[in-house]
DNA sequence: GGCGTGTTGATTTTT
DNA sequence: TCAACACGCC
């Protein structure tokens, strides 16, 4: 240990060292917080502490998995085995099936994912004949879950009259009943959502002081890992769990929340020294991760917010070169800049595909840039974004699956009660699901008891029913004497799911088909994985709690050498050499939905921060001034975020739009390969206002003159304005209006389209010069 | 009750 | 742009 010890540097090891009491890590970008919580538990229990009583939360799976791995290095891995660590999620799932029956929930309670909730909700909504564009089941469900994570039960809601209020004056007076309704379908169908996992927790300790006091011994020392991403319902228990000894560790960095939409409230962290007493603060400020541009012009940025801890992040690391911005024409031209540029980054520099990650606000902005790679055979991996196990065909088998553990999983039985169809339609679901609401049971113990309710059922549907029943029967027996493999293998032969995707032949079918072979594969994999912990046994129970707990970033594949590309949410806490930001653009980043308050354009900044923080080597910054955005191209502007940073960190590729000028290169690198450089100039003034944009200092605009040729050598074309049009295209022109294509003639820079407009004439246009808008 | 076509709405982020 | 859903016909 002592040896370990001396791989820290002396404000990490403060902490580390730090005795019994609260105490807050207040943890600056790559300050190496993971470290000091590793070998903060890791000294714990080298100082006697049982494993047995440290609990440690980390944000995701993964990170509990590293850290654990690690802490088994230093202390051994027999002692780490009993380490509970992982997330508010999993611990608490995990505690709440063991203390189940106190709650009046079975211990095999399904948890519902995001879009199970969604889907009842707006069953609800139909149900209760509302119109359907005023209680939207998205906002519903948001609206609902924000209650659950304040820890506003429904009779809290009625209770408070402002939310009543709220709701009512919204065109919404009915939210309370659906709030109501929704919890007691969940309830009555032995589901909890994620929001539920936190919420039911708090009540468990509540309600119940003797279990409360169970957990408060029993978790004698606590640690929390990104703290500052908490909300209320995680405080809570976090408060009640440690509020016998008060070991508290949190660790954090008020600079990174990211996550107030989710309802985590930063004042956790601003907060926790009051919250409670004799509280030691331990601030890392040293970045080890970064260059010294990439740290400073991080912090310019973010010295912008107002709602902060003082902190003073620093490195000793190299200068590093400057951050540089890329100005593209269309998304598809920022994507090709990346691709190039990440080739020449791996060539030049000798890296491999695994140093880099291309990260963006909004998941769909990542199929441009994903074209671009593929096109260059450059190895990506994109994370997030819809996940393996939400695949429809995936999903299909995971709810046979929720079935067999839970019968009475309304929206499992309802995805597949008709799938493969089996005649059991719309109309008599509505009915078993009227007497199911009416009874007060399940739709499954419904189905069970037929014979003894008079539904008005015709006897054919009846044996279909009867016969589903059967099979999910057969199942349940299966599963009590086989693991989780063997009884999804049966599922997916008995049901026909297979056969039902093989028969339809497309290309489509055969990878939904070659989905579930997989699903089956992991499924496998994970019963081995299962072999080597003490406490679990490979049971479709433990396998159903994985997936539905697991994130994108969980899986691992093995085969990691490739371009990462995520969001920058699922980016915190990891680091590449080579970070490319894409869409810097105002509207999407910061998003557009986020600017109406300060605090949601102090969210956006801190986004950007983690974001920028991310690299060690180099940060691109690109920025396009189109974009397709709902299948139409849409105007942009250069975020905000960029004239944020102090210009002398900054390195234009491209010039801005200035004052008259764009930059237009006449060539089409994709089409003639090498750029003629004689050929590149600056072109007049294109017609319209020209985004305001702060200037490059005089500096910046030399350095710009004096690019050498290569990669930094903007490459752009024209492809916006020559795109693949044809006859019969609807057209729109900025000055002669709509229109439509009658004839194409030339190629490259002379193709001509003749354009019959609806004001009359009749026009022939060099597409290079239209700038026509396909309307049609 | 099944199947096909048309319409609509989504794109802010996720445990 | 694409996918999910609703509606209408068989």
């Amino acid at each position: 240990m002592e040896k370990y010890l001396e791989e820290l540097n002396e404000a990490q090891k403060a902490p580390v060292l730090h005795k019994e009491g609260p105490l807050m890590v207040i943890a600056g970008a790559g300050s190496g917080k993971t470290r000091v919580l590793t070998f903060r538990i890791a000294y714990l229990m080298e100082q006697g502490v049982d494993p047995f009583n440290i609990l440690a939360l980390t944000f995701t799976n993964k990170a509990a998995r590293e850290m654990k791995k690690r802490i088994a290095q230093i202390v051994g891995a027999s002692e780490a085995k009993n380490l509970w660590m992982g997330t508010f999620h999993s611990i608490f799932a995990k505690i709440l099936r063991f203390e189940a029956d106190k709650l009046g929930y079975p211990s095999n309670f399904t948890i519902y994912d995001t879009q199970d909730s969604q889907r009842l909700i707006g069953a609800i909504i139909k149900e209760m004949g509302l119109d359907k564009d005023i209680y939207k089941y998205k906002q519903i469900q948001n609206r609902i879950s924000s209650f659950k994570n304040s820890l506003i039960t429904v009779r809290a809601y009625y209770n408070n009259p402002e939310l009543v209020e709220a709701d009512a004056m919204a065109k919404r007076p009915r939210v309370g009943e659906i709030y109501e309704a929704y919890c007691d379908r969940c309830f009555k169908a032995g589901a909890m959502d994620f929001d539920d996992l936190l919420l039911k927790t708090n009540e468990l300790l509540t309600r119940f002081p003797e279990v409360l006091m169970k957990y408060q011994e029993r978790f004698k020392y606590i640690l929390v890992d990104e703290y500052q991403d908490t909300n209320h319902s995680q405080y809570l228990i976090v408060k009640a769990l440690s509020d016998r000894y008060q070991n508290i560790c949190v660790v954090g960095d008020d600079a990174q929340s990211i996550y107030a939409f989710r309802g985590a409230n930063i004042n956790n962290i601003l907060n926790f020294q009051r919250d409670y007493d004799d509280v030691k603060v331990y601030r890392l400020e040293q970045n080890y991760r970064s260059t010294k541009n990439i740290v400073n012009a991080a912090n310019s940025v973010i010295e912008k917010n107002k709602q902060r801890l003082d902190k003073n992040v620093w490195t000793a690391n190299d200068d590093g070169s400057f951050i540089k911005v890329q100005r593209s024409i269309t998304d598809a031209e920022e994507g090709r800049f990346v691709a190039s540029s990440i080739f020449e980054n791996k060539m030049q520099y000798q890296l491999s595909e695994g140093d880099f990650a291309v990260l963006y606000r909004t998941n769909s902005q990542s199929r441009a840039i994903e074209d671009a790679l593929r096109r260059k055979d450059i190895p990506y991996r994109i994370y997030g974004g819809l996940s393996f196990y939400q695949r429809k065909e995936i999903k299909d088998v995971l709810c046979y699956l929720r079935l067999v553990l839970n019968p009475k999983d309304e929206e499992a039985l309802v995805r597949i009660i008709n799938f493969p169809t089996r005649g059991i339609g719309q109309t008599t679901m509505e009915k078993l699901t009227v007497a199911a609401n009416h009874y007060k049971r399940s739709v499954f113990e419904v189905m069970e008891n037929l014979d003894k309710i008079d539904l008005k059922i015709n006897t054919g549907t009846k044996t279909k029913l009867d016969n589903f029943v059967t099979m999910i029967k057969s199942f349940q027996i299966i599963n009590k004497e086989s693991d989780a493999f063997t009884v999804a293998e049966h599922v997916v032969k008995k049901t026909g799911i297979l056969q039902e995707f093989k028969k339809d032949g497309t290309p489509e079918g055969i990878a939904r088909m070659e989905n579930i072979e997989e699903l089956l594969n992991g499924i496998k994999d994970f019963i081995e994985g299962q072999k080597e912990l003490a406490d679990a046994n490979g049971s479709l129970a433990e396998f159903l709690e994985d997936v539905a707990l697991a994130t994108d970033l969980d899986k691992d594949t093995g085969d990691d050498d490739r371009v990462a590309l995520m969001t920058i949410h699922l980016a915190k806490g990891l680091e590449f050499p080579y970070v490319y930001i894409v869409g810097m653009e105002e509207d999407l980043f910061p998003s557009a939905m986020s600017m109406n308050t300060r605090s949601e354009l102090e969210e956006e900044r801190r986004l950007f921060y983690v974001a920028l923080t991310r690299a060690e080597k180099q940060a691109y910054l690109t920025y396009t001034q189109s974009r397709y955005r709902w299948g139409k191209l849409i105007d942009a502007e250069p975020s905000r975020f960029i004239e944020e940073i102090d210009d002398k960190y900054l390195e234009y590729l491209t010039p801005p739009l200035d004052a008259g000028y764009r930059y237009k290169p006449l060539i089409d690198a994709d089409i003639f390969g090498e750029v003629d450089k004689s050929k590149l100039r600056l072109k007049r003034p294109v017609a319209g206002t020209p985004p305001s944009y702060k200037k490059p200092s005089e500096e910046k605009l030399r350095k710009l003159r004096k690019l050498k040729p290569g990669l930094d050598q903007p490459v752009e074309n024209n492809n916006l304005f020559d795109n693949d049009l044809s006859v019969g295209n609807k057209v729109e022109h900025s000055r002669f209006g709509k229109g439509e294509i009658i004839k194409i003639e030339g190629v490259g820079n002379d193709k001509k389209a003749e354009i019959k407009f609806e004001n009359g004439g009749i026009k022939k246009l060099l597409l290079r010069f239209a700038r026509l808008k396909v309307i049609g």
